[in-house]
DNA sequence: ATAGTTTTTTATCTTTTGATAAATTTTCGA
DNA sequence: TCGAAAATTTATCAAAAGATAAAAAACTAT
């Protein structure tokens, strides 16, 4: 995992720009607290039991987010290039993480330090709306992964994650994709087969 | 469903000064945006369909917040006295909601406009840090529950509910905390035997 | 290309949960 | 207090998903 300071973090301040236009000296603070990060796949980029300290971007490559139970795994989500991610409750406690994230993919990341982005909050009224907006957005999926999980069945499940992610199921496995579901490896390929 | 206007909604406040400080002018500015809301027990403070308008917080009593299917329900959250709460992605998105808000008990609510919400979060810094708390609080209980929802049998997590919230169970029927743990009554109650 | 590893499928059997119906208990209003 | 309605439990059978093992297919590195 190789790391580069001072990029420039186009795609980071556009993802940005995107949520709520920022002001061109602020872009440019930000700008300089960024780091981009070059990680292999199969490469950890955070460990359970280590703390969050940042917020990232996917400039490209793909992720998963998820946490090891007594033996099986479970994906709480993937994320892909163009997606901002952290591991939310370690990122706001600063407490150890029950949650891993690993690269599925060579993955190329642009992150910045929680206690800058603490520092630029409070000092820019548009960084704290943009985080404010970030954080919401997040809710409101996991907010609709709730319900789907309690409402429907795996093969459901299933069905509603090819039909919303076609193109990740090129590049997770489907061990992944199980864990994602919530059921075991065998189960998903039982679904698959249609029984 | 009564609604009385001008109250001073101290407790509401009190939530939001608890989360950061606020300025005296800015509370007295939100003070006067707050109306307290007077709920029988089984009446819906918002029906599927309508669009989530307010901010509510809870003064005393209890609600449930859920969704019908097919032909079940299902609950996301029980909100108790001391607790706010909005259906976050109607709230946000100002379109119909999928989800309904139902009083359990007699509750009494203060809640406010979201387009007065937005106005006070635009000019007060202040308001936008409080909101974006709120949110990132959402967020991590939504968290956990994907995770436990994932990895507990409903057993455990009906184990799980008892342990967390045991003065809860005293107030809710069985079949809305079956509704919430995402099984029929039936299970729960076979569940409860110890079978 | 091929041997070895990993991923996916198939098969069998068990456990958990759902569907349905009926019995029992509780709640609540007249 | 009584009786109807609602909530909860119990019982039976069916469907969904887990555990385990083994076979087949797909990848990988030499």
């Amino acid at each position: 995992m190789e790391i580069e300071k001072y990029q420039s973090g186009q795609d980071f301040i556009g993802f940005v720009n995107n949520l709520g236009a920022l002001e061109e000296d602020v872009a440019a603070m930000l700008s300089r607290q960024l780091e981009t990060l070059y990680c292999k796949k199969g490469e950890a980029i955070l460990v359970q039991g280590a703390t969050c300290r940042y917020l990232y971007y996917i400039n490209s490559g793909l992720v998963k987010t998820g946490f090891e139970s007594s033996d099986r795994t479970f994906i709480m989500r993937f994320f892909a290039e163009g997606e901002m991610f952290t591991v939310l409750d370690s990122y706001l406690s600063q407490k150890p993480s029950t949650y891993e994230v690993v690269a599925l993919e060579d993955t190329v990341i642009t992150r910045i330090l929680r206690t800058e982005m603490d520092k630029l909050c409070t000092r820019f009224h548009a960084m704290e709306t943009f985080f404010r907006k970030l954080v919401s957005m997040a809710s409101v999926n996991m907010m609709s992964r709730i319900g789907e999980i309690l409402e429907e069945q795996a093969s459901a499940r299933y069905e509603n994650f090819l039909k919303e992610n076609p193109e990740l199921l090129q590049r997770i496995s489907l061990g992944d994709l199980a864990s994602y579901l919530g059921i075991t490896q065998v189960s998903l390929s039982r679904i698959r087969a249609g029984l």
